[in-house]
DNA sequence: TATATTCGTTTGTGCTACATACTATTCGTG
DNA sequence: CACGAATAGTATGTAGCACAAACGAATATA
């Protein structure tokens, strides 16, 4: 239970309590929760300032780069189902950042855009994230980092 | 008809919209958050006979491996805060499967201990979270999996 | 044309995170 | 020893996210 098990009990103040794990630790999954809530810590705190989650982030990421594309497209690019991509959309709308705009060939279809404000939040955004990404990439040498791209790609094939 | 887990999954196999990502799927961040996101949706389908969450079952293991843990202490090693290990702990206690204990030699303290039907729970999960485990690790040679683990391992310090 | 599917939407439930504040208890230091 | 600081648990409130189920409108397909 070495790693970071003796980090979080040196912030709660006690000192290691010399937990049993019982393989925990070793198991894929918790590994990559671990991993995925300390990157998540330092997301929010980085973007604190813009008020973004990653998931939002993600959204104006890929909107800026497809404008018009819809719902649907986005939810599915960024493994999300509709129901929860909408009530995103909806916090992004009401802030500024996105509008819909219904679809005339398809009329099911919203297409989303960017406001200025979108752009101007998703720019200052983008600084933001390669900060916090270079504070864990720093960590590996560039062939390590390609390795555990590809590995963490291939956890994330469905 | 809306099938069970895989709704996401198909709606990314329908994706033939060939998104731009811009750098997006480069990221370590979004890559570890989607390698999360897979192996969160396998757990849950895999548990859901048993309707434990990953937190859930964590918890139930680290009660299990260390009979009289504080609250706090499983918090901190599984890297959550303690209000929200409270209500984890609640609903496990109110599920019949945790015992809360006032500890003698310090008051302030909850010793947790698992119920018969706690560690019977716990020893079912522990057989379903072996083979969603295997799910995964299988698709990696043991050098590049203990490579894996040890670089998420660093991503994780803090 | 009849049927199935897709997209957006709404509603509801549940888990998680975090902040804040409060009590009871224990610890550390003067 | 006393007193303030720190700790453990608790309660409350806000927020984001996941998922299920259902619906109407539009479109696709047989």
């Amino acid at each position: 239970m070495p790693e970071s098990a003796s980090a979080v009990a040196r912030k709660t103040g006690t000192e290691a309590e010399e937990l049993e794990f019982e393989g925990l630790s070793g198991l894929l999954g918790y590994c990559v929760r671990r991993a995925q809530g300390a990157m998540h810590r330092d997301f929010v705190a980085s973007l604190s300032s813009l008020d973004l989650t990653q998931k939002q982030a993600a959204t104006l990421w890929l909107i800026g780069a497809n404008p018009g594309v819809s719902q649907v497209t986005v939810a599915g690019s960024l493994g999300m189902d509709r129901a929860t991509m909408m009530s995103l959309i909806d916090r992004l709308e009401q802030r500024g950042f996105v509008l819909r705009k219904r679809s005339t060939s398809d009329r099911r279809r919203q297409e989303l855009h960017l406001t200025p404000a979108g752009q101007t939040t998703l720019r200052k955004a983008k600084t933001k994230i390669a900060e916090h990404e270079r504070r864990f990439t720093a960590r590996f040498k560039q062939s390590e980092l390609a390795a555990l791209l590809s590995a963490l790609r291939k956890v994330a094939e469905e």
